[in-house]
DNA sequence: CTTGGAACGGTCC
DNA sequence: TGGACCGTT
């Protein structure tokens, strides 16, 4: 991947296009930084008093080292250095499915699609940790409190900090590059490959060149130099690699976690970046090395083309890689995609995504779920209520500890159901959500609504002899719309609206009603008091409105989840079973092959018809030439 | 027996 | 707005 071994010529070529291209990008991408109005960076191509040196956005991904084992290596240091993986639910399949592998287990054959099981088969001596279970559910606590150790780090390093997942987070580094560039120019401070530390530049063999050349270039002419937005937009990313590499450095001292980094122009190209070298490296890419790069960059390896849109692309304009899409015009691209989707994709196709780091460093959500495939699947009122008393243990703990940290509540209660009619002869499934106001974190009270939520929807399905006509195959919780301080009487008063009567007989689920005697404490009882909260739910308020329109849908529609997965198993090009040959293949299958969301809009013409054709001829919005 | 989990963020209507 | 759906780790 990194070496190119031959095509000199045509890479040469293709970089000089690169080059041209992503001048032209800088613009584009200025342009949409502004409609997108990202404070830090909106005017970084604009020269003033106060500001004399032009630079285009600089962003950095930064994502750590097979994340999960890193955080059981350092619970467990003996298994340092020694194939291991992390696997969920031991006991179950194959001996529990993988979600993280050490480099070492890669090297040995291990992926990540695999089960404990295969990997020993591969690598006999392999550690096998297990993800804790509480609540008869994974836990995974241990390794969102080890990626806050890591955010917090960065923090302390930058402002703008973006959590993008549990273990990956983009950072503006261009307040702080710009700031620092007078003091690099002047020769105060000097860019040395000690100071790049483990820094690799794209499409280049070693940083030493890279640098050198550079200052060749201002040593030349220094005021050509800084005139030159290639120039000072290359010494802009070494300076961002020597802030990153810092950074990184640091994230190891304090956490003991090693991690990979990306740097660029755009999230797009960091993240492509910080893959090209991991692990333990950090990768710059430089707008001349884009072209090149994407030459060979798999347009399904791309950041947001990785599902349907990328496959979609592929197919219909019968091409591969990022360089074939960039040759693409728009107004090709527009046979298939709508005028707004055949812009973004060609702007995409080099390099730029015009989407600006957010400064967030707190999940904006809080949830938790689980499958329940086969004879698993619940069907009754009272395993329904089990788990959520489960998932509100679970999540009430999560809640409150969020509370307290970062001074934020969560406003509403989500609950999310994938139900199907036979969950052995799976044919098709379906899946919904709806939601509660959240007035507390009482546990009681979270499962009194989540339950009720759940119930109706069910029982609305269906419901004879103490069984559910559907069976339910995934099921979760969660908390979302966070705003700032703990529960206040107001904000819980503005959830009392309208009227409406109780429709689900919950006295057997909740004997004697209990959950109306309770209170919360420390708190204006008359207002907030759960009984009146339970009122709520028997008004006409924002849940019963939709439990009303509960008949099942048409679509098939499989585990999100699971789902997921199947998008990652490709995306990775790990070979797996296809999906005709499992049950829980032709569920996902029907999932896929259902109506498309934001899809419908970026595959306006002839994906449509295909998607048409496998449900059955259904017609569908065709936009017009 | 059937098993590709469990979170997240975001867009669209 | 809520809810369905997509993309991602
Ligand atoms: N489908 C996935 C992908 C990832 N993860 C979890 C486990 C990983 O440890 C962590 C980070 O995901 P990455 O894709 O970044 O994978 P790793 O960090 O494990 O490896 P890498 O070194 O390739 O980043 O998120 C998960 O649970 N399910
Ligand atoms: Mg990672």
């Amino acid at each position: 991947m990194k070496s190119n071994t031959g095509h000199r010529n045509d890479q040469g070529r293709v970089a000089e296009e690169g080059e041209e291209v992503c001048g032209e990008q800088l613009g584009a991408m200025e342009n949409a930084r502004k409609r997108c109005q990202a404070p830090s960076t909106s005017k970084s191509l604009m020269a003033t008093e106060d500001d004399p040196y032009k630079i285009d956005p600089l962003i950095a991904l930064i994502d750590m080292d097979c994340f999960y084992v890193q955080v059981e290596l350092r619970l467990e240091p003996e298994w340092r250095g020694k194939p291991a993986i992390v696997v969920q639910y031991k006991t179950r399949h194959k001996g529990g499915g993988i979600i993280a592998l050490s480099y070492e287990a890669r090297e040995r054959g291990v992926k990540r699609f695999h089960h404990a099981d295969d990997a020993r088969e591969v690598c006999p001596e392999v550690k096998v940790f297990v993800v804790p279970e509480l609540h008869g559910k994974a836990d995974l606590t241990r390794y969102r409190d080890a990626g806050a150790e890591v955010i917090r780090v960065m923090k302390k390093h930058f402002h703008c900090v973006e959590r993008a997942s549990v273990d990956e987070a983009f950072v503006d580094l261009t307040k702080e590059v710009k700031q620092l560039l007078p003091r690099y120019l002047s020769k105060e401070l000097k860019l040395t490959p000690e100071a790049l530390g483990s820094t690799c530049i794209a499409e280049s063999h070693s940083v030493e060149a890279w640098l050198d050349q550079l200052y060749l270039k201002l040593e030349e002419d220094p005021e050509a130099f800084v005139a030159s937005s290639v120039q000072l937009n290359n010494f802009a990313l070494a300076i961002g690699a020597v802030l990153v590499n810092d950074l990184r450095q640091d994230i190891i001292n304090v956490t003991e976690f090693h991690c990979s980094g990306g740097i660029s122009y755009s999230k797009t190209l960091s993240k492509l970046a910080c893959g090209l070298n991991k692990p333990r490296k950090q990768t710059v890419l430089p707008g001349n090395a884009v072209g090149p790069l994407f030459n060979k960059t798999n347009i399904i390896d791309v950041r947001m083309l990785g599902g349907k849109l990328g496959r979609s692309i592929i197919e219909n304009l019968c091409i591969s890689t990022m360089g074939e899409l960039c040759k693409v015009e728009v107004p090709k691209l527009r046979q298939y995609f709508s005028e707004e989707t055949a812009r973004w994709l060609a702007s995409l196709a080099v390099g730029i995504d015009n989407e600006p780091v957010q400064e967030r460093d707190l999940p904006k959500s809080i949830g938790c779920s689980k499958n329940f495939l086969g004879k698993e699947a619940l069907s009754t009122r009272e395993q329904v209520k089990k788990w959520m008393e489960h998932f509100v243990s679970e999540l009430s703990v999560r809640l409150k500890k969020d509370q307290a940290e970062n001074n934020r509540s969560a406003s509403l209660l989500t609950v999310s159901i994938t139900y199907v009619k036979d969950p052995f002869k799976i044919k098709s499934g379906q899946s919904c959500s709806r939601c509660a106001p959240m007035t507390s974190y009482d546990n009681e009270a979270m499962v009194y609504d989540a339950f009720m939520v759940a119930d109706r929807l069910l029982t609305s399905l269906g419901y004879r002899n103490g069984r559910y006509h559907y069976a339910v195959i995934n099921l979760g919780i969660s908390a979302s719309k966070m705003r700032d301080g703990g529960f206040t009487a107001s904000r819980i008063d503005s959830y009392f609206r309208g009227q409406k009567k109780k429709e689900v007989d919950d006295s057997q689920i909740f004997p004697g009603n209990k959950y109306s005697e309770l209170k919360v404490k420390g708190r204006d009882a008359s207002k907030i008091q759960l009984g009146k909260a339970k009122e709520v739910r028997e008004r006409k308020g924002s849940i019963t409105k939709y439990l009303n329109q509960a008949s099942p849908r048409k679509d098939a529609q499989g585990g999100q989840a699971s789902h997921h997965q199947q998008q990652k198993v490709r995306t990775e090009h790990m070979e797996s079973k296809s999906d005709t040959e499992t049950r829980l293949g032709q569920l996902l299958q029907a999932t896929r092959s259902q109506r498309m969301g934001k899809v419908r809009r970026l595959f306006p013409a002839r994906f449509t018809d295909e998607g048409g054709t496998r449900l059955g001829g259904r017609q569908r919005r065709r936009v017009p030439q």
